[in-house]
DNA sequence: CAATAGATCATCT
DNA sequence: GATGATCTATTGC
C-alpha cells in the first residue's frame, strides 16, 4: 500500500480513543494501523488485560517499575521483555490512576513489507510477518525503548481509516496464560489469515 | 498435520 | 531461584 494513502485517507487515534473500558479499546483497536518509522500494519487480534481483578495482567501485582506506565494516564506504549528473546507491544487504555492494556496480537503487513522481511527471515510468507505479539515487534521494529513513548505523535502511532470498512469480530479466551484462562478477552477479525493461530 | 523441547533473561519472590 | 501475555526447529504419526 502506497504511504500516500495511508496519510490521505487515515487520521491518528486521539488519547480520548484509550481513555475509556479496556475491553472497548481492544475490540475497536481492530482494524486500525499501526505505523512506526517506514513500516505499517492493520491490527487484526488484541487481548485485554485488566487491574486488579485479573491475575494474568502484570497491573495485578500493583506497582513496579515494570508495571508504572499502566498506571499512568491513556494512549501510552507499554513494552516488556519475555521469555529472555521476545519483547511484547500494549497500548495503555482507561482514565490515569485505572489500570489496563491492550496487547498487540498480530498484524496484516500494509506497507514497509521489504523491510520487515529483512528483520524477520524467518517468516515464510507475508501473512506470517506479523502473525504474533513477539513477531510483529521485531517485524516493525518496536522495542523497549518505546516505553511510555505516546501513541497519539511521534515516530509509533496508531490510525483510524476516515471510512473505515465494516468486518466480523470474533471474541475467544486469551493465549499461553495460567490465570483467569476462559475469560473472553482476545479479540481477532474473523477470516483474516494473519491471527496468531487459525479457529476452528 | 500435531506435539514438544529448547533458547534465554528481566522481573519479582 | 523460578517463572513467563513466545517462537522456531525438530520429531513423530
Amino acid at each position: 500500500m502506497e504511504w500516500r494513502q495511508i496519510e490521505r485517507e487515515t487520521e491518528i487515534l486521539p488519547e480520548s480513543f484509550y481513555a475509556r473500558p479496556t475491553v472497548e479499546v481492544a475490540r475497536d483497536l481492530l482494524g486500525k494501523i499501526l505505523v512506526h518509522g517506514q513500516t505499517a500494519g492493520r491490527i487484526v487480534e488484541t487481548e485485554a488485560y485488566l487491574g486488579l481483578e485479573d491475575l494474568a495482567a502484570h497491573a495485578s501485582r500493583g506497582i513496579t517499575a515494570r508495571t508504572r506506565v499502566l498506571f499512568g494516564p491513556p494512549g501510552r506504549a507499554y513494552v516488556y521483555f519475555i521469555y529472555g528473546r521476545y519483547e511484547c507491544l500494549n497500548l495503555v487504555a482507561e482514565a490515569e490512576g485505572t489500570p489496563g492494556c491492550v496487547l498487540i496480537r498480530a498484524l496484516e503487513p500494509l506497507a514497509g513489507i521489504t523491510i520487515m522481511r529483512r528483520r524477520r527471515s524467518a517468516a515464510r510468507s507475508v501473512e506470517d510477518l506479523a502473525s504474533g505479539p513477539g513477531k510483529l515487534t521485531l517485524a516493525m521494529g518496536i522495542s523497549r525503548r518505546h516505553y511510555g513513548a505516546q501513541v497519539t505523535r511521534g515516530a509509533l502511532t496508531v490510525r483510524r481509516w476516515k471510512n473505515e470498512p465494516g468486518f466480523e469480530v470474533l471474541a475467544t479466551p486469551r493465549i499461553g496464560i495460567r490465570h483467569c484462562a476462559d475469560w473472553p478477552l482476545r479479540f481477532l477479525i474473523a477470516g483474516n489469515r494473519c491471527v496468531s493461530r487459525r479457529t476452528s
